[in-house]
DNA sequence: GTCTATATGATGATAGAC
DNA sequence: GTCTATCATCATATAGAC
């Protein structure tokens, strides 16, 4: 058991002398329990037997089950600016053409990012227990829509972001971004689990394409 | 509580006397309260109060929690008949045009099943328990994918509806429907899910009748 | 920092009276 | 058909020793 807590600890630079990183054991163990299991069925028991620890531990560190869900939540890195970076990247390469190629840009930069495990076991975490979770899933509501209404302004002025068109845009292509995470991590739907990034970016951008610039129908 | 039992007990032709609603009525809460809550989040007990019984009525009837779930998730009518029907009376309406606007048949149909509560209750049941539970993923897999794979078949000769690329076209559509349902009844994203069904068959329909029958890129 | 021991409560399931 | 009573299990959370 102890030797999950000695593999994930870093060599840290800052770190003060006497801490053992336990802290950071216990973390990481919560989100890959709360990405696999979701909040209602990952347990503190487990958690702490992943991380190879004694259960009180975990409250000492981190008080109630909630607060350690949030604290597991909350990544060192931010998605949405990572989403940024890639974003800028491709405007970069593409040039005038990237609004064209904006939809494709998304699900590159998605599928790049649920690649590492810490990301992807904290959008899992948060879809398998928004479920059941009213706070959970408010919590994933703004996660997507911030991040998707992000990539909205790299082709839409500021001034129009948060208008009744925009955040429709933005919900349709929600829809399509969780149920590719839906499908392809949590189903595992059998030709869309092993296909590759290209592929699906390929197949899927086109559809995002549509949501964010296209023609969606009468009323809008 | 004895209210909602007598509430749900409908005037059936066929029972034999001395039986009461009480089958039914916990089978109705049962669905409900899966539909709400997931597998795992679901009570007996809190199904018992629902329907209007004790606790151990529940047991009585249907044995063990998962043999209740697996009956509450099995309804009357079965949604791929109903969709395949809706399907035909699209054709017959658009003639040979039916054949460019079955992404848009599809939503209609999807949407006008999940307005009745119990369909809705068994789909949404079926997604908040493939979270945590492998085996309702599997059945949720099932679900969506032979309802799909239906559709196909109206556009497909039926002996390339096993290939490859067929699955991988349905997958492609379980995942923005899969999508569509958590975001608009799970999550309830605010302009998608008051958007009314024409509004959406109009901006999801397409992308979906791309998934179906359009170029999906090099690979395909 | 780390542990043992325990308070407190909810759950699924069963036995058996009426 | 319907109920009461109960068992065994597992959860979160806390108090306090070392």
């Amino acid at each position: 058991m102890t030797e999950a807590r000695k593999a994930s600890r870093r060599p840290g630079a800052g770190r003060r002398a006497g801490e053992s990183g336990t802290r950071e054991a216990i973390l990481d163990a919560a989100r890959r329990e709360f990405g696999a299991r979701g909040y209602d069925g990952a347990t503190i028991r487990g958690i702490a037997a992943a991380a190879g620890v004694n259960p009180a531990l975990v409250h000492h560190f981190y008080g109630a089950k909630e607060q350690l869900f949030a604290a597991a939540m909350r990544l060192p890195v931010v998605p949405s600016q990572v989403l940024s970076a890639v974003m800028a990247a491709e405007r970069e390469r593409l040039g005038d053409d990237f609004v064209n190629h904006i939809g494709e840009a998304l699900v590159r930069g998605l599928l790049g990012i649920w690649e590492a495990p810490e990301p992807r076991s904290a959008f899992l975490g948060l879809i398998r227990s928004a479920v059941t979770s009213e706070r959970s899933a408010a919590m994933l509501r703004e996660f997507v829509t911030g991040t998707i209404l992000a990539t909205l302004m790299q082709v839409a002025r500021p001034a129009d972001a948060d208008d009744r068109t925009s955040r429709y845009r933005a919900s349709l292509v929600a829809t399509q971004v969780i149920g590719l995470g839906f499908a392809r991590y949590v189903l595992q739907l059998k030709p869309l689990a092993t296909a590759s990034t290209e592929d699906l970016v390929a197949a899927i951008g086109p559809a995002l394409q549509r949501y964010l610039t296209g023609d969606l129908g009468p009323t809008t």
